[in-house]
Formats: structure tokens, C-alpha cells, sequence
DNA sequence: AACCTGAGCGAAAACGTTTGCGTGTTGAAA
DNA sequence: TTTCAACACGCAAACGTTTTCGCTCAGGTT
């Protein structure tokens, strides 16, 4: 076994200082040419690479962000890991992974622990909890020392940083439109309640879509789900008791489980009802029916996110050296893409 | 904006010196009661967290490890990020997620990148092109130098290391015996092209199962899938030129596009076509016909991974000491169970 | 008065880098 | 011979910790 050799190692071999290894493998011309092949070579042939902890010590930052998201189990946040770990690696970033596990807890631990130094900054969406308890004070916290923070998708306003978001609502609009314009009228909906942020923001949606075209709302015809285990009762129910031809639910499980519902009560889709989904997942992609869906670009949004935040750190070290720290946080908005696939029916 | 505080600001501000600092946030009985107060309650007011880096540095540890995959929009290597991370978490250790992207020289990038100093150690599970190459000097350096690895699920012998698999070829067997007991003859084989490591052996557990079963192999029922992308019409090529009544497929994806393809022949799944996929997957059970499937515990295994890559680190700490360090590598076999679904006729 | 003890604290090394500055040696110019 | 630049290199500080060792001073013991 062949330990890591370190600049020091590489001094006493060679009997100079560590200061002239440190130039010669950066070819400072401080060190005559001689020393410097000499000292390449050594290093070379054992292999060295500098300590990045040591660096990171030094420099004052580690290159890594930390993304922490809900879950990871979840098609959607698989996806922006992917486009935030591109974005990072391109640049040089590592990415660490956190999972809030929909905990108030686990999140604020994450964040406390990371904080202190062994990150450069977050990306995080905000776990359920976090959310109904409307406790932002750890995020608020690290963004005060100065480490810059990233909010996508589930965000809250209260915080100002940079955001990385969809129109919810207007994807939700947009989506419950489509299904007017095939001539829908009884349109279920399929929701989270309400303290998950974009829950509620696409029941607006879907809500304003309704009104736009004069159609009544109908409160029997909107579902809250709290539990995402267990559910397939008050879906059956909804299906059971109401006249519905079209569904629209907001995200993937809450679609393909409508199907599900539907074809045991001898429902067919498209033919008897239309569903749309929210989130085009791999579930969206492969059931059968395949289910329309509101796209919700993972990979850009991540991609999107991470950009923003290593621009950020990019910046900071510049604009450190005069002070002037201007603090002009942007709310990027991502366009969603409506995929028709088999589960509305053509007209 | 309020920057960290470190030992060195708290020791100024009291006029002591760093060692009391230090002493007294860890509860020294060398510091007076007094002092201990007095630090203790500053350090409490300016929220002192001492700096992970630098605790890094000094301990020659991170308490992180770094999980290596070839992708992560793949339900699988998910759930496996999702046991490794809990794991980590419950012992006080960050997971790093990098991904290979199936490319050779991402994973020796991303593996020379992490070496030096950044984390404690590895979860790897190989990219294609490194099965291809068979190249595994980068992760044999690795460990070389002192660094431990765990591999899982596509691995190799050439490297000696703790690693959790599944018996591929086992299960591929019950798979296939499981049609075979229902009565059918003539199994389909959809299979990836053997550099895979688990796409060879699910392969050898189908043969091995066909030929206890003293049935013919026709080779024309085996299909060695390359392109992941475009290969639907090889599986439509494959169903109309052949009788056909039941399918294995190596994976979810191979498995959902057969279903889809033989219904679109107008052949039935399960009344004409028993179908069984591989690993557990969003997939599988969400689309219609849900899919009997040889679930692939990744929670289990991601979590066993990494309980032996922190049982090897904790335990190096104890050994360093006497010197004998023993390599005494295990390689853990996580059981799959076939998980029976609609996919597969009831007999 | 001389000595010892222990409590309370500080100095310094160590982890592995980078870098500004100081210094010794050389050769050439004056 | 003296002076001076240029060259080649080393010292030391810095990043933020932890920890060993040693120092000082007060008080008690002979």
C-alpha cells in the first residue's frame, strides 16, 4: 500500500523546501529549470495530486454544493440531481446529496452541518413540513453568513435568494384549458393540500381555468390528498359518486392511480374519462394508457439552478475585494411543456 | 451578514488564548469553571460551529463517502443512493453522488478527483464502458493507496474489495423456472449484450433454467439488446417471427416496451404473452398490466454497501494502530424475491 | 526558607497547501 | 575590489482545528 505523498514528503526526498516543490509543480519561474524538471518528475512518478482539503482550507471554499431535496425516490427530483450534477461537474463542482425525508428536522440538521465550511452553497427544495410549519430560520441562517442559497420548485417567498421555479399555476391553467377545449365540463381534481406550495398554486390554476370559461366549481370534484400511501379509496369514491369525464391530477402517482380506479370501476381511458398528469415521469412515459402530462424539465430546472448558484460564487469572490456585495436575486421561471400522449381523448 | 466565528476570533475578543477556546467548548476539567462559562456562553451567543474542513484536515477523515453510479435516472441506482444515504446519515457521514454516465473516463475522473482527501471512501457500481475496457487500474490504485472501496451490483473479480451483489444468475433461473412451471416452452430471452456484467449472468441463469428443464434453446428467442434507445422493432421482429408465450427480460424498461409492443400485434398480456421483468421498479408497478417482476432490493443493498464501507473505516481506525492491517474481503449477496404481478398468466 | 503540588492557562506543533518576502550566491559592471 | 542586479531558493504566515507539553503562580508542606 502506497500512501498519498504529500509536498512535504516529496522536500526531504529531495532535499529542498516544501515552498520549492509547491513552485515547481505550479512552474513558477522563481525556480530554475533544473529543480523544477527535477521535482516534476519525482512527482509524477509518485503520483502526487495536491490535498484538496488542504486547498479547500486554504482557499476557503471546497468547490461542492449541496443539493437537499424531499426524496430522492421521486422521478422529478432524480432528475434535477441529474442537471444540477452536469452543471456542477462541468464547472468543476462536486455534488453532495441530502434527503429532508419530508422532515423539518432532518433538513435544518443537513443544513446546520454542512454550513460550516465543508460546502460552497445550497440547492435545496423545501421538505412537506418545512412547509406547513413556515420555519424558514435555518435557510435564513446560512444565507446571513453569507453562503448563498438556491430554492427550486418547492420554495417559499418569504426568503430572498435565487429561485428556480415553474408557473404552476399557469401549467395548471394551461393543462385544465386543454381539457375544456376538448369539451370537458366535469373535471375532477386530484390535489395535495394545500401547504405544499405547488399543490395549492396548481389548484389555482385549475381553478381560474374554470372560471375563465364560465364552468362551475364544483367542490365535490376536487380531492385533497393527504396521505400519498393510501388513497385509492377516495379516489374510487370521487369516481363512484360524481359525473366526471376528464381528470386532472396534480402529479404523476395521483394520475396513474386515477387509471387504476377508473379501469376497476369499468371505466375506460381515454374513451370514458381524459387524464392529465403533472411531472412527466417514467410512469407517465410507460403505463398504458400513456398519460398526458404537464412536463415539468427536471434536467433544465436542476441545470438552471445550479448555474445560477455557481455564478454566484463565482461572482462573490470578485465582488469581495471591493465589498460592495450587491445582493440582486433573480426567480428564474422554467416553461413547462404540456405532452399529449394516449390517456386524452383525441377529438 | 454575520461570517463564522472561529477559535481564533472567540480567543481575541476574551483575551485568552486558543487552547482555552478550545479546551473549554469541549468541556476540559484543565479550564476553570469560570472560564469554561464564559467561553461556553460566548461561543452559544455567536453560534460557533467549529469549521468541518479544517476538522478534516486534521483528523485525515471527512466523514464522507462518495457513491459512484453510471446514471441516476434509473429507479434502481435511486433506491440504492436512497439506502446508501440513510445509512450514512444514521453514522454522521455526507454521501457525494457522482455519475459516471456508463463512461470510462468519467469514473476515473471523478474517482482521481476524490481520492485525494476528499472523502473516506467508495460505493461503486461499474459504467458499461469500464465492463467493456475491463479497465479497473483506477479503482485498483485507489485502493492501493489506502482507500476503501465497495462495489455493487455491476462489479468484477478482478478487484479484490468487499461487494454486494445479487445471484443474477440464480434469480434469472427462478425467473425463468417460475414460467417454466406454468407450462410454458417457448421463453423469450431479452437480454443486454454480455460485457454487461448482470445482463451475462441473468443470461446464464435463463440457459441453466431451460436446460435443467430439459428444454430446447432456440436461439432466436434471445434477443442482446445494444441500443437502449431505438430497439422496439428488434422486439416486434422478434415477436411476429416466433411463437412465443412467455418473455423474461433483464430489465424493467425491456419488459414495459415488450408489453407495449405485443399489444400493439394485438397479442394480450397475460392471455397471450406471460411477461417477467427485472428489478422493482416504478415501472412495474404502475403500468397495466402491472409487471411480475424479480425485485432487486436497492434499499437493502445501497444500505449494505454502506455499512460495510463504514464498518472497514471505523474499523481501520483501530487497526492503524497495531499495524496488521487484515484484508479480509466479504462480498454480500442480497436475496431477490419474484414479485408476482399481472404480467404473468394464473394458472 | 526551601520545596512541592496542582490548578489554570498558553505556546507550539500538526494536518497540507500557497505565497509574499527575505536572503544568499553568483556574475558582471563600475 | 566593490557594488549591484538577477537568480534560485527558503522562511514563515495563513487557513481553523486539536492536543501535548510546559510554564506560572498560589498555596500548602517540611
Amino acid at each position: 500500500m502506497r500512501k498519498k505523498v504529500t509536498l512535504k514528503q516529496i522536500a526531504k526526498e529531495l532535499d529542498v523546501s516544501i515552498s520549492t516543490v509547491s513552485k515547481s509543480l505550479k512552474n513558477s519561474i522563481e525556480i530554475s529549470e533544473e529543480t523544477r524538471q527535477k521535482v516534476q518528475a519525482f512527482a509524477k512518478f509518485y503520483n502526487y495530486k495536491p490535498n484538496n482539503i488542504a486547498l479547500s482550507l486554504k482557499n476557503r471554499k471546497t468547490k461542492t454544493i449541496c443539493i437537499i431535496i424531499p426524496e430522492i425516490i421521486h422521478h422529478f427530483f432524480t432528475t434535477i440531481i441529474s442537471g444540477v450534477e452536469h452543471v456542477a461537474n462541468e464547472n468543476g463542482y462536486n455534488v453532495l446529496v441530502c434527503l429532508s425525508d419530508e422532515s423539518f428536522d432532518k433538513e435544518v440538521l443537513n443544513m446546520e452541518m454542512l454550513a460550516n465550511g465543508s460546502i460552497d452553497g445550497f440547492i435545496i427544495s423545501l421538505s412537506k413540513e418545512t412547509q406547513q410549519k413556515k420555519d424558514f430560520h435555518h435557510i435564513a441562517e446560512v444565507i446571513n453568513q453569507g453562503m448563498p442559497v438556491v430554492m427550486f420548485d418547492r420554495i417559499t417567498n418569504e426568503i430572498l435568494c435565487d429561485k428556480v421555479i415553474i408557473d404552476d399555476s399557469l401549467a395548471a391553467f394551461n393543462a385544465t384549458q386543454f381539457l375544456i377545449d376538448k369539451g370537458f365540463k366535469n373535471i375532477a381534481l386530484l390535489s395535495t393540500i394545500d401547504y405544499v406550495s405547488v399543490g395549492k398554486l396548481r389548484t389555482k390554476g385549475y381553478l381560474k381555468a374554470l372560471k375563465t370559461n364560465d364552468l362551475e366549481v364544483n367542490e365535490s370534484l376536487i380531492l385533497k390528498i393527504e396521505d400519498t400511501e393510501n388513497f385509492e379509496k377516495s379516489v374510487e369514491e370521487l369516481l363512484t359518486n360524481n359525473t366526471i369525464d376528464a381528470i386532472f391530477a396534480v402529479n404523476e402517482l395521483f394520475a396513474v392511480t386515477a387509471i387504476k380506479v377508473a379501469s376497476k370501476l369499468g371505466k375506460k381511458v381515454p374513451e370514458d374519462i381524459s387524464v392529465i398528469g403533472f411531472t412527466d415521469g417514467i410512469i407517465s412515459k410507460y403505463s398504458t394508457p400513456s398519460i398526458t402530462t404537464v412536463s415539468q424539465n427536471g434536467i433544465k430546472m436542476g441545470a438552471k439552478a445550479a448555474k445560477m448558484l455557481i455564478e454566484r460564487l463565482e461572482m462573490e469572490e470578485i465582488e469581495n475585494e471591493d465589498g460592495e456585495i450587491e445582493e440582486h436575486y433573480r426567480t428564474e421561471v422554467i416553461e413547462t411543456e404540456l405532452v399529449e400522449r394516449e390517456s386524452t381523448k383525441k377529438i
